[in-house]
DNA sequence: AATCCACTGGAAGTGATGGATG
DNA sequence: CATCCATCACTTCCAGTGGATT
């Protein structure tokens, strides 16, 4: 590096190419590590749609960070140029369903994402009924494209399926007559085709797929495809094994070992290192874990960081027991809305946002049976250090 | 077997908010 | 403009639940 003076003309010493470690990143084929098998599986299944054909509709399983939805973009991208030089007009849409939980709002987003300009119809984000966007949807599909591949991700997250059953029976209802659709289903549930519907099942699944976790190896490689993401030399050796090892033993997660990597490479940059070195890693991991949590809090409302804030009080002063009564955390939570000067809000609502974050891991429930007139009951107990929730809460208050 | 009872969770509803539409 | 539409954050009501006690 040179040793001028000038504040803003300076390189930046540790990345080169940062995007490489975001995780909307979509990489070429030849980074992509060990699932050759299953892309080639993948573009065969939909394959029919560069004719112009309906492809066959997917249900994709696997844990998180096994690349599904990387492999699921891939192949529908290149669908995509290989049907155009075919002079199909096919188009890919892709719905997260864990931000789009709701009938509509998938419904919005497809549409959005599939309108062009010279199709030249607005979709709004809101302020319009379901059946609209349905007929919207259709409409652009029908006089602007021959096939349409709809990547649903985390489909187990749709709070109901009945925008599945409408994509299965466009065609059939006579809805759209000049455009195929097929539809790519991502779960990470194996259960979660039980609870489908029966028909939209059988049409559906016609072909299932799943994704085996990836083991160490291949993380090993998976990092050292983006490792050019830093400037050369800067990773120090054992970086990299030492990631792929922590993300190994958290079940295969790839995205995570990236986020760890990407993570180390910003404490570097913050403490103004020249090089990564292997003790990042750990430090880089926690840091990872509590900005995950500061994001779920920061997005939530006073009550519910009140609730969480009860059940952090009773932690703190009741070390060894190993959960709490909702009604227990209620009392302290009333204590909580009195001294914030707030009303409390009904039991009911506060055990519906104990459920809440029991959804985003943040507590963990378990029913119990007690004895005489104690009926059922649940008992709540923090997955995350005590001290730590603790921390990140006063951090949060504004 | 009936009763108890603290606790659970589904259902329906309310009123406010923000937006589209003819 | 009035009318529709979805959604949020929350409430009220109420039919279970399940093991000990009667």
């Amino acid at each position: 590096m040179s040793d001028s003076d000038d504040l803003f003309i300076r390189e930046d010493p540790i990345f080169v190419n940062k995007e490489l470690l975001e995780i909307s990143h979509l990489p070429d084929e030849d980074r992509i590590v060990g699932r050759d098998e299953e892309i080639s599986q993948l573009a065969n299944a939909v394959n029919p749609a560069i004719f112009g054909q309906s492809p066959s509709n997917v249900l994709i399983y696997g844990k998180t960070g096994t690349g599904k939805s990387l492999c699921a973009k891939y192949v529908s991208s290149q669908l995509v140029s290989t049907a155009e030089d075919e002079g199909v007009d096919a188009i890919f849409a892709y719905v997260d369903c864990a931000q789009d939980t709701t009938e509509t709002q998938a419904v919005q987003t497809i549409a959005d994402s599939v309108n062009t300009p010279e199709a030249d119809i607005y979709i709004p984000d809101k302020g319009i009924s379901t059946a609209t966007y349905y007929k919207r949807l259709w409409r652009i599909l029908d006089a602007h494209h021959d096939v349409a591949l709809i990547i649903l991700d985390e489909i187990d997250k749709l709070e109901d399926d009945s925008i599945l059953m409408q994509l299965s029976r466009a065609g059939e209802a006579g809805k759209i007559e000049d455009c195929k659709i097929g539809v790519i289903g991502i779960s990470n549930k194996i259960k979660y085709k039980d609870r489908m519907d029966e028909r939209v099942k059988s049409s559906l699944c016609e072909r299932e797929f799943v994704f085996p976790p990836y083991d160490a190896t291949q993380l090993n490689e998976i990092m050292e495809a983006r490792s050019d993401a830093f400037r050369d030399g800067v990773i120090e050796d054992g970086v990299i094994p030492r990631a792929a090892a922590l993300a190994a033993r958290e079940h295969g997660d790839a995205r995570k070992a990236i986020d760890i990597l990407r993570y180390a490479g910003e404490i570097a940059q913050s403490t103004n290192a020249d090089t990564v070195p292997e003790d990042f890693v750990v430090q880089a991991r926690e840091r990872a874990e509590t900005d995950r949590f500061s994001e779920l809090i920061s997005g939530s409302t006073p009550h519910s960081r009140y609730v969480l804030q009860a059940l952090t009080v009773l932690s703190l002063n009741d070390e060894d027991a190993t959960g709490y009564r909702t009604t227990r955390i209620y009392d302290v939570y009333e204590d909580i809305c009195r001294q914030e000067g707030a009303d409390a809000l009904s039991l009911r609502r506060v055990r519906d946002l104990l459920k809440e974050h029991a959804f985003l891991d943040v507590i963990e429930q378990s029913r119990h049976s007690g004895g005489s007139a104690e009926g059922s009951y649940t008992e709540h107990e923090l997955l995350e250090d005590p001290e730590v929730v603790k921390e990140v809460l006063e951090d949060n208050i504004e």
